[in-house]
DNA sequence: ATACGTTTTTGAAATCGTTACAAAATTAAT
DNA sequence: ATTAATTTTGTAACGATTTCAAAAACGTAT
């Protein structure tokens, strides 16, 4: 997985320092949205001098370069998605979860004298199956 | 303006002060998505004694009351609609201006075992034409 | 390999939007 | 008019993110 990690830095003209392929690949391999915090806390163990600053430059680096999505579903906090595939995402308003959705065709042709549309993102929310069943 | 500002107050049951009615009409006369901050500089001129955290309580109490819309499409800071009709928004990019736009039809009925969808949202971001004139 | 310039990482401090809190002011009820 | 409840206010706290400059790591040319 190291592998792949390298490869999407290098594609997006990325240099592949320990610190980028180490968050790159946490992202490749944890589909869970992390935010900053979770991504830091998960790695610190195997690189204890990384620093939280590092993983805020390297996550706007690979943002940028279009290696990652930021996801601003969640008004307090950035979340990461290293599946770059066009799709959507649900949130959980009472644990936060959130979770992966097949696309909803949005377009983004429409033409307009006043702007010309280059992203478009789709947020869904309610409640996850484990916070209804708690009846919350 | 106020009559409508106060009938949309009592409409969603929140009791109409003086603050509240305020800030309720700006609302409803500033199509613009103003931030608290914009709604406090232009408000506080009639209004001396106003409060920012008056601005940050009615609107939360506005919204939870679903008497005006938050907008998120801005990871920075919050914007407030008064158009509670549904509709989607366009940011520029450059300069941050929101746009409204129609209702791209979003399916909120697909069915799934692991949630229940009560709201979707569609933000496109891109460049205004202004900003293009501008070639920013 | 070594020295030099560039890039990257790091930690501390600053920033900024927002929230918490408790006192003061206003409004409603008896 | 008193008392209770609600609303407003200002200050302080909070937390995510950014700024910044120094330290470390890296790349390159000799």
């Amino acid at each position: 997985m190291t592998k792949e990690a390298i490869d999407r830095l290098v594609s997006h003209n990325i240099r592949p320092s320990a610190q980028r392929i180490s968050i790159m690949e946490y992202l490749l391999t944890h589909r869970t949205h992390p935010t900053v915090d979770t991504i830091y806390n998960d790695l610190v163990c195997k690189m204890p001098t990384l620093s939280k600053t590092t993983i805020y430059n390297t996550l706007k680096l690979l943002e940028e370069h279009d290696a990652i999505i930021e996801l601003t579903i969640d008004k307090k906090t950035a979340h990461y998605d290293g599946m770059t595939a066009p799709h959507s995402h649900f949130m959980c308003k009472s644990c936060g979860k959130i979770i992966d959705m097949p696309l909803q065709k949005v377009d983004q042709n429409q033409t307009s004298h006043d702007f010309t549309i280059d992203e478009a993102e789709v947020y869904y929310k309610g409640y996850c199956c484990d916070c209804m069943a708690k009846r919350c």
